[in-house]
Parts: C-alpha cells; sequence; structure tokens
RNA sequence: GCGGUUGUAGCUCAGUUGGUUAGAGUGCCGGCCUGUCACGCCGGAGGUCGCGGGUUCGAGCCCCGUCAACCGCGCCA
C-alpha cells in the first residue's frame, strides 16, 4: 500500500486519509493513474511535505505536491520555490528534464505535483533561510493539479492589501505565511485551553445553537421558526443560562469552547456577528475560586504562546471604582504605570476660575493626570490638542522645568493658582523637574473616558509604557445598577444574574450603592474575561428584577426555564468567559480582531467571500410565513 | 445614528503655488539570460485621479454634496 513519509518529530504532521481510495482515485490524472498501474509504488500526491528533505536524502527519488510561491526563471534553468502549509522546498528544472516546456508555463500560486530526485546542494549555494536550504529537487516529472488565474492578491511577499480584497478573497490571503501563523496559533491556543480545563477537572458539554431570545443585553440574531409562523428562535449572545442549568444539573465543572452571537456593531477588537468565548462554570465555589481556576489557565496560555513576552505574576484586583479613578476604564492597562488622582481640594476657592466655580456644582470633581517626563511646553499643547479633539474643552496643565538652578512651575494654570497651591499639587502627585501634570474638571463619568484615553496617549508617547509584557488585572465590585442619565431609570449594569453582594439585606437600600460579585479581567487594555458569582436564590432574583422595574411575572415570563430550576435545590454556583478571539489577537500581537478569525465579517457584518447577509427566496419567505417591509 | 481619517494603475504610494502628454516601485504580458533564492536586463499593456456638481481661461489639487473603506462615539446584560 503507498504510504505516506511519517514526518519527522517536532513537525507539524500531514493528516492521514484525507480521502478514501476510490475517492482518490476520482481526483488523479490520468497520467497518475497510468503510473500507479505500473506498479509505480507512490502515493498519488506526496511522498513528503516541503519541509521534510534535507541532506540527508539526497540521492532520493520524491513526490512533492504545493504551490507555486515564486518562479526565478534564467532561461536555461528554472528554480521554483514550491510551498505547503509545512514549508518551501526549491524545485528546479532545466532543458534536460522532459517536462522543461511545461514547468516553463507555470504561474504563482498554481497547485502542482512534482517527482523529482533530491540533491545536495554546493556549500556555496545553501539557503540558511530555509530548512530544507541544504538541497533542491531536480523536476523529471511535473502535473498541474490546479491553475490559477491572474490573482487579486499576492501570496509571496509582505504587500499590503485592502482589507475588503483581502476578505473577498480570504483563502488567498490565508495562504499567507503571516495569516498561517495566526491560524496555527489560534488553534493550538484553544488546543492548550481545553488540555488544561480538562486537567482541572472539567469536562466540555455542548448547549443548543438555536434556543429562545434571552432580554436585557446585546441585540439578538433571530430565527424565524417555519413550525411556528410568526415566533422566532434566537441564536444565544452566550450559552449563560444553559450553563447555569448544567450547574443545577448537578455536572459541578463546565466548560466549553462556545460560538456567542451578538447583533452589534464592531469594533477593532470586537467582531460582529460571531465570536468564541471559553465558557466556563464551576459549583459550590466563591468568587476567588474562580480566580483561583482560571488564573492558571490564562497565565500558562500567555507563558507559552507570548512569544518570550514578560507575564506578570501578581494579578492585582482592583474596584471597579479605583480603575476608573485611577485608569478611566474598567480595563485599565497597567503596563502604563500612570495613576490618576483626585486634586479638587488645591482648587477650591483658586484663582483658576473655571475650575473653582465647577467645583461649586455638585458632584464635581478635579482629577490629575501626572505625566513624568512629559514636562515641555510642545508636548503639553499637543496633549491639550488630544482633549479637544476628544470633545472637551480641553486640557489645563503644569509642567515644571529648571530656571536657574532652580524649579519652576510654568502653564497657565500655574500662574492662575499661585505657588502655594502648585507646590502642594507637585508633592501630591510626587513629580519633579521635567515633569508634567494634566486637569479635567466636571462630573466624573463626562470626562473619565476621555481621561483614561489621554492616560494611554501620554503613557504610549512618553515612552513610560512597557510593550514586551502582559499585565493583568481582575476589575471587581462593580456596580449591579446604574442610572440612565436621560430618562433616570435604574437598570443592570452587567449581567442580571449576578449574586448582589450583601444579598436580600444589600436590595433594600438604594439600588445604586448595591455592588455585584461581578468581575472582569483586564489585559494591556483589553476586557480578556467577564464573569460573576451567580444568584441562585429566586427570592433575591425576583427583587434583584424588581430594583431594575421587572415584575415577577416578567422575570418568569422571560427567565422562566431557569427560575423555574432554582426552585429545586439550585447549588451556589459561578464562572466566567474568557474572550478567544482577544487572547489570540494579543498573543499574536495583532491590533484588529479580523487579523485571528479564519473568516471574518466586514466592518458592515457583510460575508463579501459567501455573500451575507442576502435576499431570501420568495419561497423560503412564504414558508415562514413573513414579509420585508419596504425602506422607508 | 454621529464624528475623524483615507480614497490617484491590479497593489503600495508620489504628484510642488491650480498650468504641457498624471509618475515610481511592485504585479501582469512579451523578449533575453544555466545558480537564483526579494534573481537580473530590455520592452509593453494597464488611469472615469471614488462619484456628482461648482469656481476658474484651466482642477488630481480649491468649494459644496455624495458614496465607500477603516478607526472611534453611541451600542456592547
Amino acid at each position: 500500500m503507498r504510504q505516506l513519509r511519517r514526518p519527522a518529530p517536532g513537525r507539524a504532521r500531514l493528516s492521514p486519509g484525507i480521502l478514501l481510495t476510490s475517492e482518490r482515485r476520482q481526483c488523479v490524472s490520468a497520467r497518475t493513474r497510468e503510473r500507479l498501474r505500473k506498479g509505480d509504488n507512490m502515493h498519488a500526491f506526496r511522498s513528503h511535505t516541503c519541509v521534510d528533505l534535507n541532506a540527508s536524502n539526497v540521492g532520493e527519488t520524491v513526490r512533492l505536491a504545493g504551490w507555486v510561491h515564486r518562479i526565478r526563471d534564467h532561461g536555461g534553468v528554472l528554480f521554483i520555490d514550491l510551498r505547503d502549509h509545512y514549508g518551501i522546498t526549491q524545485v528546479l528544472c532545466d532543458s534536460d528534464s522532459p517536462v522543461f516546456s511545461e514547468v516553463e508555463k507555470l504561474r504563482a500560486e498554481w497547485c502542482i505535483r512534482i517527482d523529482g530526485t533530491v540533491k545536495a546542494r554546493d556549500e556555496s549555494l545553501v539557503n540558511p533561510k530555509l530548512p530544507t536550504g541544504e538541497i533542491e529537487v531536480y523536476i523529471r516529472d511535473m502535473e498541474v493539479l490546479g491553475r490559477a488565474d491572474e490573482l487579486p492578491l499576492q501570496v509571496f511577499g509582505e504587500q499590503e492589501y485592502p482589507e475588503e480584497t483581502r476578505l473577498r478573497y480570504r483563502y488567498l490571503d490565508l495562504r499567507r505565511a503571516e495569516m498561517q501563523k495566526n491560524m496555527t496559533l489560534r488553534s493550538d491556543v484553544v488546543a492548550a485551553m481545553r488540555r488544561r480545563m480538562w486537567d482541572q477537572g472539567f469536562r466540555e458539554y455542548q448547549t443548543p445553537i438555536i434556543t429562545a431570545s434571552s432580554p436585557e443585553g446585546a441585540r439578538d440574531f433571530l430565527v424565524p421558526s417555519r413550525l411556528h409562523p410568526g415566533k422566532f428562535y434566537a441564536l444565544p449572545q452566550a450559552p449563560q443560562q444553559f450553563k447555569q442549568l448544567i450547574m443545577v444539573s448537578g455536572f459541578d465543572k463546565y466548560f466549553q469552547i462556545a460560538p456567542c452571537f451578538r447583533d452589534e456593531d464592531p469594533r477593532a477588537d470586537r467582531s460582529p456577528t460571531d465570536f468564541y468565548q471559553l465558557d466556563m462554570e464551576m459549583s459550590f465555589v466563591e468568587q476567588q475560586d474562580v480566580f483561583d481556576t482560571i488564573q492558571p489557565v490564562m497565565k500558562s496560555v500567555f507563558e507559552e504562546f507570548g512569544g518570550g513576552r514578560k507575564v506578570d505574576d501578581d494579578w492585582p484586583q482592583i474596584s471597579y471604582a479605583d480603575a476608573a479613578l485611577w485608569y478611566g476604564t474598567d480595563k485599565p492597562d497597567l503596563r502604563n504605570p500612570i495613576k490618576m488622582q483626585v486634586v479638587s481640594e488645591h482648587f477650591e476657592g483658586s484663582g483658576f476660575a473655571i475650575f473653582a466655580k465647577l467645583l461649586e456644582q455638585e458632584g464635581t470633581q478635579i482629577r490629575a493626570i501626572p505625566a513624568p517626563t512629559g514636562g515641555s511646553r510642545k508636548f503639553c499643547d499637543r496633549m491639550n490638542a488630544f482633549a479637544q479633539k476628544e470633545g472637551l474643552p480641553g486640557m489645563g496643565y503644569i509642567f515644571w522645568r529648571d530656571k536657574d538652578g532652580e524649579m519652576e512651575a510654568a502653564g497657565p494654570l500655574a500662574k492662575n493658582i499661585g505657588p502655594e497651591r502648585t507646590e502642594a499639587i507637585r508633592q501630591q502627585l510626587g513629580l519633579g523637574v521635567g515633569d508634567a501634570a494634566f486637569f479635567l474638571g466636571g462630573k466624573p463619568e463626562s470626562f473619565e473616558r476621555v481621561a483614561g484615553r489621554a492616560r494611554t496617549v501620554i503613557g504610549d508617547e512618553l515612552g513610560l509604557t512597557d510593550k514586551e509584557r502582559f499585565a493583568f488585572a481582575w476589575i471587581v465590585d462593580f456596580p449591579m445598577y446604574e442610572k440612565d442619565e436621560e430618562s433616570g431609570a435604574v437598570d443592570f449594569s452587567h449581567n442580571p444574574f449576578s449574586m448582589p453582594q450583601g444579598g436580600m439585606e444589600a436590595l433594600e437600600g438604594d439600588p445604586l450603592d448595591v455592588l455585584g460579585y461581578q468581575y472582569d479581567l483586564a489585559c494591556n487594555g483589553y476586557e480578556l474575561i467577564s464573569g460573576a458569582i451567580r444568584n441562585h436564590r429566586p427570592e433575591i432574583m425576583f427583587k434583584a428584577f424588581e430594583l431594575a422595574g421587572y415584575g415577577e411575572d416578567e422575570v418568569r415570563k422571560r427567565f422562566g426555564g431557569m427560575v423555574n430550576a432554582f426552585r429545586y435545590g439550585a447549588p451556589p454556583h459561578g464562572g466566567c468567559a474568557v474572550g478567544i478571539d482577544r487572547t489570540v489577537m494579543l498573543l499574536a500581537e495583532e491590533d484588529n480582531i479580523r487579523e485571528v478569525i479564519m473568516f471574518p465579517m466586514n466592518q458592515r457584518a457583510e460575508d463579501l467571500m459567501m455573500g451575507a447577509p442576502s435576499e431570501p427566496s420568495t419561497d423560503q419567505l412564504m414558508e415562514l410565513r413573513l414579509r420585508v417591509m419596504p425602506e422607508e
């Protein structure tokens, strides 16, 4: 029987038996079939992959298959870089070869099979950049397996292409080295996550993809029901309720590499339509138990696949309130050492009228962003311009410089508030000559986010942020509720199924003071994990929903399945979900999530390659008893 | 829905103060070349300067509108 050569240890393996023999017969050429009849013992397409051959194979007759990566035509001799998933082998051909005239016609990205002899390269001709660089294969036979039209994008080289082109011809884009690397990295990361969850006693269980719409989250994707005209299924935004039901069902430790579907507008770090989570849930645990379980999984994945970048040992737990104050975001980048501070007292009744007047209003604050080494007017003006671009009136600043051996505070603010207040601020922030500080005022929610972005830009521009590092932080104590600024209505700020800290008693007071056992993991400015200890007590859940304006009937109607389940001995439980796409994005050093997804949607949630979304046929609509409303 | 940036050859980009026939590199096609590995050399094709309107003797360049792409805001329990 024809056999593939066993790949060398440590190399990627060729999956055996991709096609059954009978199927394989149909896709080989007449010429190959002829050869097989003659007792040629070779596999129909290849005896080795394009990474396999080295000096030890010299003299062997081999068969290779792959894509024409690059052709160098010297007239009398042709060099071809033959590429497959595993590597590149230089094959060559001169006018003595029986197939020279056919090889001359080859073009980039044609898929071919060649037979040939492995030859040692002269020492001066060895290519140290290739694992196969010691040898080359002299072509004695060649078969075109798949011709290629003129290419809309080159596989060879590092030319950049518009994303529209890349997505429309994704199969070509994916042939490129960078994408092959990203996709195999992703596969390896997922395998590692699975292995580590199993090692910790978790089992993987599947949950439905077609399910019921769940309110109070992102927008659902709806699926019309043919058997129940006028009714709709929904694709799950996450297997949230199912995993909780798995806990009620007594399985103790669950995980799943779960697809999640949300009909939301995309961002660079957010895929529209669908994305993947490492979803996990466990029974009889408190918050710290969840951290202790998932933290080693994440840490080891980052250590294994992080390309040698440092992975912090200390993962601090920071309250949501502190994160907002210090970093202006609930997903801080701790590689950036800058911490913001409240400096209101130094501006109360000061000569800087804008801030002094502001502070007379209820709920206002002045906060400072210290900027060590940022002490030049040029830099300060640039940051001020940044704040204006972000929609703020501007950012006041003070910077400290040396004047005749004495420290001098400069900038418009320093003049207005006088030397004593300026000095007090400097001492509070721990700054000195050559440093600067920026100031923002108002109601925190009005400037916090811009302040957070300014902190990031300052850290980047001053080179304070260590890029060769993964810095993690658990963000804890999220508020259960928030008030809608316009309507004044109280609603859940995060997961409505989270257990409020303090239980039933806590729900008797001001809802806005209630914190939840709800947590995120931030890494380098991205939210990688979100999770919670769940509310498994029906009476507390009804109360929690009541505060957000949902009556018991409403809750039963919408979450009836889960609420009922909690009446039959629900265990305390909690868990979290890891954003797989974002994790891989960080590991691959990409800043766009589409670089680590094989077939992503574009920015308008369209698949240009497959043509999604598309209009249904009239028959399909009839069957579903749907009619499309014309556009206004 | 809103804001920012970009839009010139298949691709990456240049294009001066508004002034002759809009360029380069790369890719493509043809020719030459027996040691290249980003091969080299010669030649060629390839353009509705995103689209529409305006100002002007004259617009790739200025103005207005519009479309598309990306990034961000809203949104993302």
